[in-house]
RNA sequence: CGGGGUGUAGCGCAGUCCGGUUAGCGCGCGUCGUUCGGGACGACGAGGUCGCAGGUUCAAAUCCUGCCACCCCGACCA
């Protein structure tokens, strides 16, 4: 096979961006830091937006949409809020263009400028709280579980295909509660269901847990995460979910009446996941024949290759393939015949195998003698032949022990990179040399936190949820600790 | 925003140091034929404002100035 393209040992960075150009998910557009993405790469994203907003949709959530602009007064209102982000904001000045008056192309006209500038939408916390205003009276009129699918802009100095673009789409959801109980429950909920997601769907294994002080969102009291190791040994934040406390509402002035006739400020929540996942997805499972898809998100699931000579072994055998196609459509499995007479069978497999799809069916005159298929699948690259009969509940469990498959490699390869560092030479030399999870005392001040960042560029990824107790010293600081915290170095 | 690199056909590159016929090569693309169970082969063919704007020169892909874009490494971030 003609290599093409840079494996993980040679280039990981090189490795994953072949994948995300020559997978077709993917490219760079004429602006700077911003990228096109392709029917291939967005079906991958309609099929994690379709599993997630079912699971929104299951837990109570309603879409909404919210503007683009946002008032640049709003951003300053919460002063965290502001201080995270106004480092990254578009700004939008004016209303007009108008001809140059040397005759050549457009400008901005300079009387056109706006009295207050915009900012585009970097998150939806102030633009939303402010509308949540006018929304909230009464105990009566809460939770509000809303949730929306939109585009964010972060001016970003360096960006990567997926995983940090200037602009990219995700999901915010934004909530009102009457009670910080019933806030933090949701802020939970969301977690989990990321957590769900991630393992179920994308197959990636993940770590719940609470970012520290330093990782935390601009804005939140609490910031909760799922966190994925990817197969450089990096970490990759998959997930957000966060409790706003009431920042949000004391910022927008947002209360209620209580039942006993109290007024009281709103309780908050936001959490959302965005195309970075198609960037894990890509991290966690290909390898260095392309993209390794689960069967879950696949656009693909099955393609099926006829292989013929003449125009009458095609009929034949498009006519076998069709009634296959048929069988598994049937079982809502996706499947794909593809019939171009415009490329060869052997060209056609690597195309698929680059794309990752999950299971790749070929069917010549051989097997219409034999009343047999070949099957091949993406996770091990193993080709077997199946007897036709009952092929249909053969390829639907296969598509199981793929999705099965790809999620235990991706937790054994974690459990591989996990490790527990107890003395400092340990963990710069854990993170030198193998990356990973490290598991390590931590004093629980900023000030170690940013000195390990300085020194190793290892971040705290999170304090996993079900962390157990142990008393210990400070990996850097030698102080008391009572339990390990999870660092990495991390994307 | 700092340091480094690269812009030449759809893609990947050579040519640039040392200016001089008609700017090449591989892949891809088109037509025809033979092929077709892991990226086929042959023949013929199409395709270029050499990133942009100035300048030097009889002559610029090549030298000079400015600008732009992209990539890599840092600082920042989901």
């Amino acid at each position: 096979m003609a290599k093409d393209f840079y494996t993980r040992e040679e280039n990981y960075s090189k490795w994953y961006n072949d994948i995300v150009l020559k997978a077709d998910l993917a490219e760079s557009s004429a602006v700077r830091g911003c990228m096109v993405i392709k029917p291939y790469g967005y079906a991958i994203w309609e099929k994690m937006q379709s599993a997630l907003d079912k699971m929104f949709k299951d837990t109570g959530h309603s879409n909404a949409y919210f503007p683009i602009f946002i008032p640049k007064s709003f951003l300053n209102k919460e002063a965290d809020h502001v201080e995270g982000f106004a480092k990254e904001c578009a700004v939008v000045t004016h209303y007009r263009l108008k001809k140059d008056p040397s005759g050549k192309g457009i400008v901005v006209d300079d009387t056109a400028c706006l009295e207050e500038e915009l900012v585009v939408r970097p998150t939806s916390e102030t633009i939303i709280w402010d509308t949540y205003r006018k929304w909230i009276q009464s105990y009566r009129d809460l939770p509000i579980l809303v949730n929306q699918w939109a585009n964010v802009v972060r001016w970003e100095m360096r960006t990567r295909l997926f995983l940090r673009t200037a602009e990219f789409l995700w999901q915010e959801g934004h909530t009102a509660h009457a009670t910080k109980e019933e806030a933090v429950e949701e802020t939970i909920k969301m977690l989990d269901v990321y957590t769900e997601f991630a393992e179920k769907h994308m197959a990636i294994p993940v770590i719940k847990g609470l970012k520290s002080e330093n990782e935390r969102f601009a804005g939140a009291l609490e910031t909760y995460c799922i966190e994925a190791l990817m197969q450089d040994g990096k970490a990759l934040q998959a997930g957000t979910s966060h409790f706003l406390g009431q920042n949000f509402a004391k910022a927008f002035d947002v209360k209620y009446s209580s039942k006993e006739g109290k007024i009281e400020y709103v309780w908050a929540t936001s959490w959302g996941v965005s195309t970075r996942l198609v960037g894990a997805l890509i991290m966690a499972h290909s390898d260095d024949n392309g993209l390794v898809l689960p069967p879950k998100l696949a656009p693909i699931q099955v393609v099926i290759v006829p292989i013929y000579k003449s125009r009458q072994e095609f009929e034949q055998v498009c006519e076998k393939a069709r009634e296959i196609k048929k069988g598994l459509e049937d079982r809502n499995i996706c499947v794909k015949l593809d019939d171009r007479d415009t490329h060869k069978p052997g060209w056609k497999f690597n195309e698929y195998e680059f794309k990752g799809v999950p299971v790749r069916i070929a069917i010549g005159m051989r097997d219409l003698k034999n009343k047999t298929v070949e099957i091949a699948r993406r996770d091990t690259l193993e080709k077997t032949t199946f007897q036709e009969a009952d092929i249909v509940n053969k390829i639907e469990h296969l598509l199981e022990a793929i999705q099965d498959n790809l999620y235990q490699k991706a937790l054994s390869f974690r459990e591989n990179n996990t490790t527990k560092a107890d003395t400092w030479e340990d963990f710069k030399d854990i993170l030198d040399n193998q990356g990973g999870f490290i598991y390590a005392h931590w004093d629980g001040t900023v000030e170690t936190e940013q000195k390990i960042k300085e020194e190793t560029k290892a971040t705290i990824r999170c304090i996993p949820s079900d962390n157990k107790k142990e008393k210990g010293e400070c990996i850097y600081s030698g102080k008391p600790s009572d339990q390990r915290v999870i660092f990495a170095r991390a994307y």
